[in-house]
DNA sequence: TGTACATCAGTGAACGCGCGTTCACTGATGTAC
DNA sequence: TGTACATCAGTGAACGCGCGTTCACTGATGTAC
């Protein structure tokens, strides 16, 4: 079927415009357009903007998933290198991979219900391959996207390019520690995270 | 001057509305009327709402240092309950301290120049307030900072409250082994930051 | 093969709405004489 | 002390604009007979 193809089109370039432009900047003519469409023919595909944002939210996840297996099948180093050449050198690889969590972290806070569901499901599958593959247990990878996340953010909002880079750095430098699984004491922290993924 | 303490009120209204809503979904007239006014005051006390953004900022980062700076001259471990507190039950302090880059992140990174050079100066001082009473240096201040945000960030997209705690647990003790200054290797990463604060 | 009809993705004008911003006016306050 | 005037923070109606959404219409496609 054609119009399915049509609709993926539209979630990816709304994936795409949300990364780049944060979800209330973007507007719906906008997407359509990027998809090669005019906006009446939004309401064939999706019944308002916000189960958009929830799909695209979803699709996001996704892709950032496989391009973070794909990387950390390679080595912890490799995993640690793609996330800093991705995060430093915006041009290098526009943006496959760009995970929404990072890219519009605060508005997707604020986001509906099923937005965040789209992103809670995405967060535990993404913690789920990065505890696989890599050294550490999920504890660990929670803490470790934690700071990518952070450190990725506060890297964008500076505006010089050198404490930018030196923010990276340090977290990239760190990260690397807990990665390769020193200096962990006890791992064991919570009561125990109650896996209620579907549904 | 009766107008300087309007124009205060105004900025903490805004400051206040903007952490809570974010800055896109806050409208003029709304922080008008938190401030008890009316919306066509405000072009007496601001140019336009970018100006009011930028001073926003800089204000909440203000009091955002103020108290870091309070929490972190009782130990490492009052800084971080500190923290878990505030993160964890919102309704514990209100909004006081609450940080604009943890609570709009992502919309900061796409704010005009002279909020983002805001921000960046409140992130400087942040980093040596936390650096200047912690057992850490620069570097260290910043990855703690950097994963303190993330882990904030993450545990408010997440639909899960189990899981959102565990996010902020699982950073709370790692970050405790950083500000300790246990398991540092080389603290010395990036080829030094610039201190090119003012201007 | 040809004709009539149903389906439905896509178009583009139009809608109501809320936003940021403007502006004529008000009314309190202070100063000049 | 009293009157006239200037100043200026605040009010509220009004503006243009862009947003999400709706809808009458188009035109390509597939099916029935």
């Amino acid at each position: 079927m054609e119009t399915a193809q049509t609709r993926r089109r539209i979630v990816q370039a709304a994936a795409q415009a949300f990364r780049s432009n944060g979800i209330h900047a973007t507007g719906v003519a906008e997407i359509m357009s990027a998809a090669g469409l005019t906006h009446g023919a939004f309401y064939r595909h999706f019944v308002s903007k916000e189960h958009l944002v929830a799909e695209a939210c979803a699709a996001g996840m996704e892709s950032t998933r496989d391009a973070i297996d794909a990387s950390v099948r390679n080595g912890e180093q490799a995993f640690l290198d793609h996330f800093e050449a991705q995060l430093l050198d915006q041009s290098a690889q526009p943006c496959l991979g760009e995970c929404p969590l990072i890219a519009m972290g605060s508005e997707l806070a604020r986001a509906d219900k099923e937005t965040r569901h789209a992103a809670t499901r995405g967060y535990r599958e993404l913690i789920k391959t990065m505890a696989a593959h890599g050294a550490s247990d999920e504890g660990a990878a929670m803490f470790v996207f934690s700071a990518i996340l952070g450190a990725a953010t506060v890297s964008r909002i500076v505006d010089d390019p050198d404490l930018a880079a030196r923010i990276l750095a340090e977290a990239k430098q760190r990260i690397a520690v807990f990665w390769s699984g020193a200096c962990e004491r006890d791992t064991t922290v919570g009561q125990g995270m109650p896996e209620r993924e579907n549904r």
